[in-house]
DNA sequence: GCCGTTTTCGGCCCGACTGTTTTCAGTCG
């Protein structure tokens, strides 16, 4: 698929574009780039059968940008791009991840300070030069300063919904080999953190030469940064390291404890291990010489005298104790989930249709489907207005007809903007009429502590407003949460039976472990919404759930587990 | 650079917010 590769080439042209404040084509390129994301087809196989001719049917290609997606396809690069870079070398992708900052601040810093970098912006900020800048001022370069804080401490890390598809490429083709005995991905990924430092992967070989050399030429593989018999380092062409190490299979259980993490979770372990006069390390559980436990984990872990741990519980917050206790929850799993009940349709410029995305819920097995289109606030979504959803309403009435036999049901929900103010953006006799609505603040995000708290607290007091979106509005890598006090909102969410969303789209993850835990102590019902815009984000649920099991949620706590019959009498 | 039931030129998504100005530019969603 070479599609998502244009189309971060052509948002980088726009941004140049917009640099030089060319008027237009940078909406031009924008466009077709955000057309190429919403793509079925590859490009590339879309110009084998019909050439440039098909390519220009694509919704905003022309002759110039139909050229260009050829010329990539052709030769791997756009000429016009490289001279647009060549024009002004600027790290384009790094500064605009800096909050605050766009193309038309970029320039400016760019002519009069030549800041090509986020390192060359933070020396600039330092020595306060931003400030005297024309358009610029203190307050901006405070913010700038905080937002260079914020990107810094994100870099290097990857996003779990990135590294994970790339990483179960690699685990499928190590598990395929054929001297390979048993592989499994470990470290954070196996934890299922948000965000990723790099892939591990742990293997037991008799043939731990054979395996080296095979996993240094896979391909995909730039860079050999170590090449041993037992462990292995390499840089992929995504720009995150691989590492790999073999064990014998009778160490397989206690490298596996051991390479799984977290630390803090791994000194726990290994305290209670001294404490019964016993040694644990990456080869096994010792008792002087003699190995007592190792060869998997379950039996590891009893012979400290513990339950099993679920990896995404190991980070020495209390899951030591409960394992000692046999009081470790019953984590929830996907197959528990019965429907999604945040997911866009058509009708918000999403990509399929609200039937299409009904039938991909049908695929996975779900008993319901919650359509929750943007209402109007949000222009660049398309909102809906009250006149639209009752219109929409209309259509999911009349494809519910043909579901009657399938069990399976769409419900009619709306992703609400809640105002400035705490009210509303549709009227509540519109969202009377849906199945369920779902409120999300949107807008003005810098809000002070205490306001934003009562102006989320005033929309769940809305008697149709069941969900609360992305609660904390985190965008990871991005931009930090707002400004809450998450118990106000957890004691809000229980008086006015509000349930609080785990979104599982990878950039957010909101809410994160932390808060899910608190809801859970504090008897706050969740439920675990995709978000998707398209039918293949359905799947994001997968994160979503990895998430919620490292906030110890378990079936129970998740409204999405019940049966359609429980939740519409939920709702109602 | 692209597009067309206002069709080969003239318009292109837009409202809110912030911080900068003194009426507005830049950024965000």
């Amino acid at each position: 698929m070479q599609n998502l590769n244009i189309s971060k080439i052509f948002h980088e042209i726009a941004e140049y574009l917009e640099m030089e404040e060319v008027a237009f084509k940078p909406y031009a390129y924008h466009r077709v780039a955000v057309a190429l994301e919403n793509l079925k087809d590859d490009v590339g196989e879309i110009y084998e059968k019909g050439g440039l001719k098909k390519i220009k049917e694509i919704p905003g290609v022309g002759k110039a940008i139909g050229l260009n997606i050829v010329e990539y396809i052709e030769t791997g690069k756009i000429d016009y791009y490289e001279k647009l870079k060549k024009k002004s070398p600027v790290n384009l992708g790094e500064l605009t991840s800096v909050e605050g900052l766009g193309p038309k601040r970029i320039k400016v810093l760019y002519k009069k300070l030549d800041i090509k970098n986020v390192k060359e912006l933070e020396r600039a900020v330092k020595l306060h030069k931003i400030a005297p800048l024309f358009g610029f001022g203190e307050k901006t370069e405070e913010n700038l300063l905080e937002a260079i804080k914020f990107f810094k401490k994100a870099k290097g890390r990857i996003l779990l919904g990135e590294i994970l598809p790339i990483a179960k490429d690699f685990y499928k083709k190590l598990k395929n080999f054929k001297w390979i005995n048993k592989v499994t991905i470990v470290g954070s990924l196996r934890r299922k953190k948000e965000t990723i430092g790099d892939v591990d992967f742990l293997v037991s070989s008799k043939y731990p030469k054979k395996v080296m050399e095979f996993f240094v030429s896979m391909p995909g593989i730039e860079k050999v940064w170590g090449k041993g018999l037992t462990k292995s380092s390499v840089r992929i062409k995504e720009g995150f390291d691989i590492d790999i190490r073999i064990v014998s299979q009778k160490s397989y259980g206690s490298a596996l404890q051991y390479f799984t993490g977290s630390k803090t979770h791994n000194i726990a372990t290994r305290k209670i291990a001294m404490s019964k006069g016993l040694k644990l390390n990456e080869y096994g559980l010792f008792r002087g010489d003699k190995m007592i436990a190792g060869k998997d984990e379950v039996s590891l872990y009893k012979a400290l005298k513990m339950k099993w741990v679920p990896p995404e519980l190991r980070e020495d917050q209390g899951e030591i104790e409960a394992s000692l206790k046999n009081k470790l929850p019953q984590l929830i799993e996907q197959k528990d989930i019965k429907g999604d009940l945040h997911c866009h349709s058509e009708w918000n410029g999403g990509k399929h249709s609200i039937l299409e995305m009904a039938e991909e819920a049908i695929k996975k097995g779900y008993s319901y489907l919650g359509i929750s289109d943007h209402t109007k606030f949000l222009k660049i979504e398309y909102g809906l207005d009250e006149k639209e959803l009752s219109l929409q309403r209309k259509e999911i009435n009349k494809l519910n007809l043909k579901f009657k036999s399938k069990k399976f049901k769409i419900l009619q929900g709306a992703e609400v903007n809640i105002l400035k103010n705490g009210l509303l953006d549709i009227k509540d006799i519109a969202l009377k009429e849906l199945d369920y609505a779902i409120a999300g603040v949107h807008s003005s995000l810098k809000m002070p502590k205490e306001k934003m708290t009562e102006r989320i607290i005033r929309a769940m007091k809305n008697p149709y407003i069941k969900i609360i979106a992305h609660p904390t509005g985190r965008v990871l890598k991005k931009r930090e949460r707002y400004q809450l006090d998450f118990n106000k909102i957890l004691r809000a969410a229980k008086e006015f039976k509000v349930i609080l969303e785990i979104n599982s789209s990878p950039v957010r993850l909101d809410l994160n472990d932390q808060y899910i835990r608190s809801c859970k102590d504090f008897g706050v019902k969740m439920v675990i919404n995709t978000d998707a815009h398209r039918k293949e984000q359905l799947n994001w649920l997968e994160f979503g759930i990895g998430q919620a099991r490292r906030g110890w949620a378990e079936k129970k706590d998740i409204i999405n587990t019940r049966s359609l019959l429980q939740l519409t009498k939920f709702f109602k």
